[in-house]
DNA sequence: AACAGCTACAACCGCAGACTT
DNA sequence: CAAGTCTGCGGTTGTAGCTGT
């Protein structure tokens, strides 16, 4: 019987090797999961419970979608995190196939990396919040999803009324109600887009803000 | 072709809460 | 009820691959 000190000098870190993979696979889909540390131990893998976990969540476990997120996801994500913060798996409750892990790297990659910089900035792009008066979002294959109606609104951070809700336009983007603008043209663009559409589908926006957006991306632009 | 910088993603770490003894 | 253990979460880091020069 080893010691505490022993297990954890065989603890293996780092990349998985397809070995690993293929014993892990093979274990749950035998035995299923079950608790982690003793999976990793009767599984005779060197790895923690942790990572086992972590392997298997994030990658080995055959539901996860693979390829990139698409504009639907990505919408949803950007309008959950306005409602929720970085809570990632949360979020990931309402993307199916999808990890928090992947969430959350999709955010800080693709996402954070692109708001502008300084405070002020921030605080600027911040203010441009578009309340809407329908809760819904249309996904590309026409069918429509009642937001209001899968997310559970947190009680401190906001309500149903005060939660700003979708916007649609023709193009099928999703005008989230309070996620900030980034300074990225292509964001811009699609915010304009939605915003200007939405005129007339239950949205309001007016044209100062559209113009005051330009203006906040001229402003971003020039501090590049 | 070589190098540098950037991006995306897998994996680890620390912490907090849940659970067990 | 306290202490120990386990699990899950969010933050962070390391690195492979891609892109531009």
């Amino acid at each position: 019987m080893s010691t505490l000190i022993e297990e954890e000098i065989e603890v293996r870190k780092g990349p998985w090797t397809t070995e690993e993979d293929t014993i892990l696979t093979h274990y749950i889909g035998r035995h299923g999961v079950g608790p982690w540390n003793l999976l990793a131990k009767c599984a005779g893998l060197q790895r923690s419970g942790k990572s086992c976990r972590l392997r298997w969540l994030n990658y080995l476990n055959p539901d996860i979608k693979r390829g990139n997120l698409t504009l639907q996801e990505q919408q949803l994500i950007l309008q959950l995190h306005s409602l929720w913060g970085n809570r990632w798996s949360k979020i990931a409750e309402h993307l199916p196939g999808r990890t928090d892990n992947e969430i959350k790297n999709y955010w800080r990659t693709r996402v954070q990396n692109k708001q502008p910089s300084s405070s002020s900035l921030k605080e600027m792009s911040s203010q441009f919040s578009v309340p809407c008066q329908l809760p819904e979002c249309i996904v590309p294959s026409g069918s429509v999803i009642n937001i209001s109606h899968q997310i559970e609104f947190p009680q401190h951070e906001t309500s149903p009324n005060a939660f700003a809700h979708t916007c649609v336009d023709n193009n099928n983007l999703v005008l989230n109600g309070s996620y900030n603008i980034g300074r990225s043209g292509q964001d811009m663009e699609a915010f304009r887009l939605a915003s200007m559409s939405a005129v007339g589908e239950g949205c309001w926006i007016c044209n100062e803000m559209t113009d005051s957006l330009w203006q906040c991306r001229e402003l971003g632009e020039m501090g590049n």
